[in-house]
DNA sequence: TTTTTACTTTAAAATCGTTCTAAACTACTT
DNA sequence: AAGTAGTTTAGAACGATTTTAAAGTAAAAA
Protein backbone atom coordinates (compact mmCIF):
# COMPACT_ATOMS: atom_id res chain seq x y z
CA UNK A 1 0.00 0.00 0.00
CA UNK A 2 1.41 3.40 -1.01
CA UNK A 3 1.80 6.20 2.02
CA UNK A 4 -1.54 8.33 0.27
CA UNK A 5 -3.60 5.31 1.24
CA UNK A 6 -2.24 4.27 4.32
CA UNK A 7 -2.63 8.39 5.48
CA UNK A 8 -6.15 7.56 3.86
CA UNK A 9 -6.95 4.65 6.22
CA UNK A 10 -5.96 6.18 9.04
CA UNK A 11 -8.16 9.10 8.58
CA UNK A 12 -5.76 11.47 8.20
CA UNK A 13 -5.66 14.15 5.22
CA UNK A 14 -2.54 13.24 2.78
CA UNK A 15 -0.88 16.89 2.66
CA UNK A 16 2.20 17.87 1.76
CA UNK A 17 3.41 17.53 5.10
CA UNK A 18 2.39 14.50 5.72
CA UNK A 19 3.37 12.75 2.77
CA UNK A 20 6.79 14.52 3.27
CA UNK A 21 7.06 12.79 7.12
CA UNK A 22 5.32 9.42 5.39
CA UNK A 23 7.75 8.65 2.69
CA UNK A 24 10.57 9.12 5.50
CA UNK A 25 8.83 7.08 8.51
CA UNK A 26 6.66 4.29 6.49
CA UNK A 27 9.64 2.71 4.74
CA UNK A 28 9.15 -0.17 6.85
CA UNK A 29 12.47 0.09 8.76
CA UNK A 30 12.81 0.14 12.26
CA UNK A 31 13.86 3.26 14.05
CA UNK A 32 13.97 5.75 17.38
CA UNK A 33 13.79 9.16 16.71
CA UNK A 34 12.49 12.22 18.49
CA UNK A 35 10.81 15.23 16.73
CA UNK A 36 14.26 16.84 16.33
CA UNK A 37 16.00 13.83 14.62
CA UNK A 38 12.83 13.90 12.19
CA UNK A 39 13.04 17.70 11.79
CA UNK A 40 16.63 17.21 10.50
CA UNK A 41 15.78 14.15 7.98
CA UNK A 42 13.05 16.69 6.83
CA UNK A 43 16.00 19.17 6.33
CA UNK A 44 18.28 16.74 4.44
CA UNK A 45 15.55 15.20 2.11
CA UNK A 46 15.14 19.04 0.41
CA UNK A 47 12.18 20.09 2.29
CA UNK A 48 11.72 21.91 5.52
CA UNK A 49 8.75 22.63 7.69
CA UNK A 50 7.75 24.34 10.86
CA UNK A 51 8.29 22.55 13.97
CA UNK A 52 4.99 22.75 15.17
CA UNK A 53 4.01 20.81 12.15
CA UNK A 54 6.11 18.64 13.20
CA UNK A 55 4.59 17.81 16.49
CA UNK A 56 1.04 17.82 14.75
CA UNK A 57 1.96 15.05 12.65
CA UNK A 58 3.57 13.11 15.37
CA UNK A 59 0.96 13.09 17.52
CA UNK A 60 -1.70 12.38 15.22
CA UNK A 61 0.30 9.34 13.85
CA UNK A 62 0.90 8.38 16.98
CA UNK A 63 -2.82 8.32 17.91
CA UNK A 64 -3.98 6.68 14.63
CA UNK A 65 -1.29 3.95 14.87
CA UNK A 66 1.25 4.60 12.40
CA UNK A 67 3.67 4.59 15.21
CA UNK A 68 4.36 4.53 18.57
CA UNK A 69 5.67 6.43 21.49
CA UNK A 70 8.31 4.85 23.78
CA UNK A 71 7.62 4.92 27.70
CA UNK A 72 11.27 6.16 28.99
CA UNK A 73 11.76 9.06 31.37
CA UNK A 74 14.01 10.72 29.37
CA UNK A 75 13.22 14.61 28.87
CA UNK A 76 12.43 14.33 24.79
CA UNK A 77 9.69 12.05 23.48
CA UNK A 78 10.84 8.94 21.65
CA UNK A 79 9.26 7.44 18.81
CA UNK A 80 9.32 4.35 17.14
CA UNK A 81 8.16 3.36 13.56
CA UNK A 82 7.93 -0.36 15.10
CA UNK A 83 4.76 -0.39 15.50
CA UNK A 84 4.20 -4.15 16.92
CA UNK A 85 4.25 -4.85 20.41
CA UNK A 86 7.90 -5.08 21.58
CA UNK A 87 10.41 -4.38 24.15
CA UNK A 88 13.38 -2.70 24.83
CA UNK A 89 17.10 -2.84 25.60
CA UNK A 90 18.14 1.10 27.31
CA UNK A 91 21.35 2.56 27.92
CA UNK A 92 20.54 5.14 30.87
CA UNK A 93 23.74 6.43 30.93
CA UNK A 94 23.41 7.52 26.64
CA UNK A 95 19.80 6.95 26.04
CA UNK A 96 20.38 4.29 23.41
CA UNK A 97 17.10 2.13 22.32
CA UNK A 98 17.75 -1.96 21.22
CA UNK A 99 14.49 -3.34 19.94
CA UNK A 100 13.70 -6.95 21.53
CA UNK A 101 10.72 -8.84 19.39
CA UNK A 102 8.05 -9.92 21.41
CA UNK A 103 8.98 -13.34 21.22
CA UNK A 104 12.37 -12.78 22.37
CA UNK A 105 10.60 -12.41 25.93
CA UNK A 106 8.12 -14.92 27.44
CA UNK A 107 6.30 -13.62 30.01
CA UNK A 108 4.18 -16.16 31.87
CA UNK A 109 1.58 -15.33 34.59
CA UNK A 110 1.16 -12.13 33.89
CA UNK A 111 -0.75 -10.14 37.05
CA UNK A 112 -4.68 -9.69 36.62
CA UNK A 113 -5.30 -6.55 35.55
CA UNK A 114 -7.04 -4.32 37.78
CA UNK A 115 -11.48 -4.41 37.77
CA UNK A 116 -12.79 -2.35 35.25
CA UNK A 117 -9.89 -2.30 32.89
CA UNK A 118 -8.23 -3.92 30.04
CA UNK A 119 -4.79 -5.10 29.35
CA UNK A 120 -3.95 -2.09 26.77
CA UNK A 121 -0.25 -3.56 25.86
CA UNK A 122 2.54 -4.64 27.32
CA UNK A 123 6.30 -2.81 27.70
CA UNK A 124 9.22 -5.03 28.60
CA UNK A 125 12.41 -2.51 29.19
CA UNK A 126 15.56 -3.84 30.28
CA UNK A 127 17.86 -1.51 31.50
CA UNK A 128 21.34 -2.36 30.93
CA UNK A 129 24.80 -0.72 31.65
CA UNK A 130 28.21 -0.39 29.81
CA UNK A 131 30.61 -2.75 31.18
CA UNK A 132 33.53 -1.91 32.64
CA UNK B 1 18.18 2.92 60.59
CA UNK B 2 17.32 6.60 60.91
CA UNK B 3 17.00 8.89 58.43
CA UNK B 4 20.19 11.08 59.09
CA UNK B 5 22.32 7.23 59.34
CA UNK B 6 20.27 6.77 56.08
CA UNK B 7 21.39 9.85 54.41
CA UNK B 8 25.42 9.24 55.58
CA UNK B 9 25.33 5.67 54.01
CA UNK B 10 24.06 7.19 51.18
CA UNK B 11 26.90 9.86 51.04
CA UNK B 12 24.71 12.38 51.36
CA UNK B 13 25.42 15.04 54.13
CA UNK B 14 21.91 15.56 56.11
CA UNK B 15 21.27 18.91 55.94
CA UNK B 16 18.05 20.83 57.05
CA UNK B 17 16.42 20.61 53.63
CA UNK B 18 17.67 16.71 53.38
CA UNK B 19 15.97 15.20 56.30
CA UNK B 20 12.51 17.44 55.62
CA UNK B 21 12.76 15.40 52.41
CA UNK B 22 13.68 11.83 54.25
CA UNK B 23 11.13 12.05 56.80
CA UNK B 24 8.61 12.86 54.13
CA UNK B 25 9.75 10.03 51.13
CA UNK B 26 11.68 7.34 53.60
CA UNK B 27 8.73 6.37 55.60
CA UNK B 28 8.27 2.74 54.21
CA UNK B 29 4.98 3.73 52.44
CA UNK B 30 5.59 2.93 49.02
CA UNK B 31 4.27 5.87 47.06
CA UNK B 32 4.72 7.52 43.31
CA UNK B 33 5.01 11.41 43.28
CA UNK B 34 6.10 14.59 41.58
CA UNK B 35 8.57 17.39 42.31
CA UNK B 36 5.40 19.31 42.91
CA UNK B 37 3.56 16.70 44.99
CA UNK B 38 6.61 16.63 47.53
CA UNK B 39 6.65 20.49 47.21
CA UNK B 40 2.96 20.39 47.88
CA UNK B 41 3.62 17.70 51.08
CA UNK B 42 7.01 19.99 52.20
CA UNK B 43 4.10 22.28 52.39
CA UNK B 44 1.87 20.32 53.97
CA UNK B 45 4.11 19.59 57.24
CA UNK B 46 4.73 23.21 57.97
CA UNK B 47 8.23 24.14 56.15
CA UNK B 48 9.58 25.19 52.87
CA UNK B 49 11.97 25.15 50.55
CA UNK B 50 12.82 26.47 46.91
CA UNK B 51 11.70 24.04 43.92
CA UNK B 52 15.17 23.90 42.81
CA UNK B 53 16.55 22.33 46.05
CA UNK B 54 13.89 19.76 45.33
CA UNK B 55 14.91 19.00 42.10
CA UNK B 56 18.50 19.10 43.65
CA UNK B 57 17.47 16.93 46.10
CA UNK B 58 15.60 14.15 44.33
CA UNK B 59 17.96 13.97 41.87
CA UNK B 60 20.83 13.50 44.58
CA UNK B 61 18.38 10.43 45.92
CA UNK B 62 17.40 8.89 42.84
CA UNK B 63 21.47 8.56 42.02
CA UNK B 64 22.28 7.20 45.42
CA UNK B 65 19.23 4.96 45.38
CA UNK B 66 17.04 5.93 47.88
CA UNK B 67 14.51 6.39 45.34
CA UNK B 68 13.51 5.60 42.24
CA UNK B 69 12.10 7.37 38.67
CA UNK B 70 9.62 5.92 37.32
CA UNK B 71 9.86 4.76 33.13
CA UNK B 72 7.25 6.67 31.41
CA UNK B 73 6.68 9.11 28.94
CA UNK B 74 4.67 11.67 30.85
CA UNK B 75 5.73 15.18 30.43
CA UNK B 76 6.57 15.54 34.56
CA UNK B 77 9.06 13.54 36.31
CA UNK B 78 7.48 10.51 38.26
CA UNK B 79 9.48 9.54 41.35
CA UNK B 80 9.18 6.14 43.38
CA UNK B 81 9.99 5.46 47.24
CA UNK B 82 9.82 1.86 46.47
CA UNK B 83 13.25 0.85 45.72
CA UNK B 84 13.10 -2.88 44.66
CA UNK B 85 12.36 -4.38 41.51
CA UNK B 86 9.01 -4.02 40.44
CA UNK B 87 6.50 -3.62 37.66
CA UNK B 88 3.44 -0.69 36.95
CA UNK B 89 0.17 -0.75 35.34
CA UNK B 90 -0.32 2.54 33.85
CA UNK B 91 -3.12 4.31 32.70
CA UNK B 92 -2.53 6.47 29.67
CA UNK B 93 -5.50 8.53 30.30
CA UNK B 94 -4.89 9.50 33.66
CA UNK B 95 -0.93 8.55 34.08
CA UNK B 96 -1.74 6.96 37.20
CA UNK B 97 0.75 3.98 38.19
CA UNK B 98 -0.49 1.36 40.05
CA UNK B 99 2.53 -1.45 41.72
CA UNK B 100 3.52 -4.43 40.82
CA UNK B 101 5.10 -6.71 42.51
CA UNK B 102 8.42 -8.40 41.30
CA UNK B 103 6.80 -12.30 42.05
CA UNK B 104 3.73 -11.60 40.81
CA UNK B 105 5.38 -11.34 37.47
CA UNK B 106 7.44 -14.25 36.01
CA UNK B 107 9.76 -13.87 32.92
CA UNK B 108 10.67 -16.57 31.40
CA UNK B 109 13.18 -16.57 28.82
CA UNK B 110 14.80 -13.23 29.01
CA UNK B 111 16.93 -12.28 25.90
CA UNK B 112 20.57 -12.13 25.98
CA UNK B 113 21.95 -9.19 26.89
CA UNK B 114 23.98 -7.18 24.22
CA UNK B 115 27.94 -7.79 24.26
CA UNK B 116 29.64 -5.44 26.64
CA UNK B 117 26.51 -5.17 28.90
CA UNK B 118 25.14 -5.75 31.61
CA UNK B 119 21.44 -6.09 32.75
CA UNK B 120 20.92 -3.12 35.10
CA UNK B 121 17.27 -3.99 35.98
CA UNK B 122 13.87 -5.14 34.59
CA UNK B 123 10.61 -3.30 34.45
CA UNK B 124 7.58 -3.96 32.98
CA UNK B 125 4.85 -1.62 32.44
CA UNK B 126 1.32 -3.11 31.70
CA UNK B 127 -0.45 -0.54 29.76
CA UNK B 128 -4.52 -0.51 31.09
CA UNK B 129 -7.04 1.32 29.36
CA UNK B 130 -10.68 2.26 31.29
CA UNK B 131 -13.33 -0.64 30.28
CA UNK B 132 -16.42 1.22 28.51
C1' DT C 1 37.45 26.48 69.19
C1' DT C 2 38.33 29.02 65.29
C1' DT C 3 39.33 28.93 60.60
C1' DT C 4 39.09 27.02 56.30
C1' DT C 5 37.19 24.54 52.69
C1' DA C 6 33.90 22.26 50.15
C1' DC C 7 29.28 21.55 49.63
C1' DT C 8 24.37 23.24 49.72
C1' DT C 9 20.51 26.29 49.32
C1' DT C 10 18.17 29.96 47.20
C1' DA C 11 15.51 33.27 44.13
C1' DA C 12 15.54 34.51 39.88
C1' DA C 13 16.81 34.01 35.23
C1' DA C 14 17.49 30.93 31.60
C1' DT C 15 16.69 26.87 28.89
C1' DC C 16 14.41 23.35 26.51
C1' DG C 17 10.82 20.57 24.68
C1' DT C 18 6.28 21.14 23.48
C1' DT C 19 1.73 23.43 22.77
C1' DC C 20 -1.11 27.37 21.63
C1' DT C 21 -2.71 31.23 18.77
C1' DA C 22 -4.70 33.18 15.06
C1' DA C 23 -4.05 34.18 10.40
C1' DA C 24 -3.09 32.28 5.87
C1' DC C 25 -3.57 28.23 3.23
C1' DT C 26 -5.27 23.83 1.14
C1' DA C 27 -7.88 19.54 0.53
C1' DC C 28 -12.19 17.92 -0.02
C1' DT C 29 -17.40 18.54 -0.61
C1' DT C 30 -21.26 20.67 -2.67
C1' DA D 1 -16.56 27.38 -8.76
C1' DA D 2 -17.77 28.26 -4.03
C1' DG D 3 -18.01 26.83 0.51
C1' DT D 4 -16.27 24.64 4.63
C1' DA D 5 -13.62 22.15 7.50
C1' DG D 6 -9.18 20.78 8.41
C1' DT D 7 -4.06 22.09 8.19
C1' DT D 8 0.16 24.75 8.33
C1' DT D 9 2.84 28.37 10.08
C1' DA D 10 5.77 31.74 12.76
C1' DG D 11 6.02 33.30 16.81
C1' DA D 12 4.37 33.67 21.42
C1' DA D 13 3.46 31.15 25.44
C1' DC D 14 3.91 27.47 28.64
C1' DG D 15 5.53 24.23 32.09
C1' DA D 16 9.11 21.39 33.82
C1' DT D 17 13.66 21.50 34.88
C1' DT D 18 18.38 23.49 35.17
C1' DT D 19 21.62 27.17 35.73
C1' DT D 20 23.57 31.13 37.97
C1' DA D 21 25.90 33.35 41.37
C1' DA D 22 25.61 34.87 45.87
C1' DA D 23 24.71 33.74 50.69
C1' DG D 24 24.58 30.06 53.99
C1' DT D 25 26.04 25.73 56.37
C1' DA D 26 28.35 21.28 57.52
C1' DA D 27 32.46 19.01 58.09
C1' DA D 28 37.57 19.10 58.18
C1' DA D 29 41.80 21.23 59.46
C1' DA D 30 44.38 23.96 62.33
Amino acid sequence: MNNKKKLRKAGLRPTKQRMIIADILLDGINRHFTAENLQNEINSSGNSMSIATIYNCLKKFRNCGLIKQVESSKDTAIFDTNINQHHHFLDEETGELIDIENDEVNLHRLPEIPQGYLNNGVEVLIKIKKQI
